[in-house]
DNA sequence: TGCCTATGTTGATGCACGTCAAGCAAGCAC
DNA sequence: GTGCTTGCTTGACGTGCATCAACATAGGCA
């Protein structure tokens, strides 16, 4: 969690964010209903978060990596209310709850800091929502795969090649469609030259034509 | 915002929210882009919210009602995302989050209040993303009213009788269909004999029948 | 009162995406 | 190596919802 703090500030911190814990690959670091005590910060590693319905049903609501935060869907009610799972080994830090309301208290900068973690989850489930609402097949797998590519390239990974941690399903339950749909449209990227793809190895030949699909300019009238 | 909180912590954040504010309808409240300074409670009327994409489409991301908060999707980059327009006649606490903030540090009570109503928002906003990701339209509709009929009950109304405050095409831009499916929709469940219809009067008939559409039960194997 | 605009209903038709199915590639155990 | 499992791709076909269109109804206002 890196904000503008002095030493003093961040060694407090630090004493409370210091337990770590490891998750490996398809394991749960927490699940719908158990009880929540902590928030997480994801060190390494890359995690999905996904609901299940009463039906069976499952719907991805997020992928996270490192330096994002899991978890504070559970404060409300004191559990959990999704499960998180590691896609590749994993390491977290574990942030107690408790610890991190009082410290808070002595630290304005660590309380707006948290306010503004749980706001921008808000926003970016503000347009999830205009994703699976009103953009079509083609738009939403653009528009997360320019996601994603922000998200790395903010890590100093490559701006143009990365490797997916996730599968064709997951994909389609996170963007609100079938695996097929995924696939046929990733093949239809790749037909119009705008990426590259083998297996989950994506290259992103044409960035603005991505971007293009994901947020189509205003029409001229 | 009632909470448990003894009179003098009442008395101070009394102080705090003392500031009121109408808002007529049609009007905005906020908009998208705007400086964000505060948070605001619902004292009276009912509220959208809405974003609006590059190319015009625009997306409702929820409805708000008495004792419900606006705003804290502004926090995170200092200027409000999205805008509120007010339904019908309404009247709003404004909450100065700065205030909210010192103050909060002194009520351990307000923090933590403070923190799960985000959460909460948190938690319907995967509801959200659940239901637009994979639920059909019947099934988005029946969640919607059953969810509105659980809000007006927690608030003295009748659980059986309501006035939509909201157009057929706010409701279809809010679970992500078309005006012209609501309408047919509620075609469909006045044949079904769920509930009643005329106009923006709605009258449920089998509340078991509408529950059982929007969370489906586990199939037995 | 009667016009006007916003809103809602319903029908006919089309398409984007889901469903079903077959086959292939990659990883892994043995 | 062989066989098995999981994940990915592609085709054929079906359907849920969008689109286009016509008309009905209700409120607002001159």
């Amino acid at each position: 969690m890196p904000i503008g703090l002095s030493s003093t500030e961040i060694e407090q911190i630090d004493r409370v964010v210091s337990n770590r814990r490891r998750v490996r690959k398809g394991q749960a670091l927490f699940s719908a209903g158990q009880a929540f005590n902590a928030m997480f910060a994801v060190r390494s590693g890359f995690f999905k978060t996904l609901i299940t319905a009463p039906d069976g049903r499952e719907q991805v609501t997020g992928f996270q990596m490192a330096g994002e935060i899991l978890g504070m869907d559970g404060i409300v009610n004191a559990q959990h209310t999704c499960d998180a799972i590691a896609l590749e080994d994993a390491e977290v830090c574990v942030m107690p709850y408790d610890n991190m309301e009082s410290i808070s208290r002595d630290f304005p900068s660590l309380q707006n800091h948290i306010h503004r973690v749980m706001s921008r989850e808000l926003v970016r489930d503000q347009g999830m929502m205009m994703m699976l609402g009103s953009m079509r097949a083609e738009e939403r797998l653009a528009a997360f795969l320019v996601n994603l590519t922000q998200r790395l390239t903010a890590r100093g990974f490559s701006a143009s090649e990365m490797v997916l941690r996730m599968t064709r399903e997951e994909i389609g339950s996170y963007l609100g469609m079938k695996l097929e749909t995924v696939s046929r449209t990733f093949s239809k990227f790749v037909d119009e030259a705008l990426i590259e793809v083998k297996q989950r190895h994506i290259k992103i030949v044409n960035m603005d034509g991505l971007r293009t699909l994901a947020a189509p300019e205003a029409k001229a009238i």
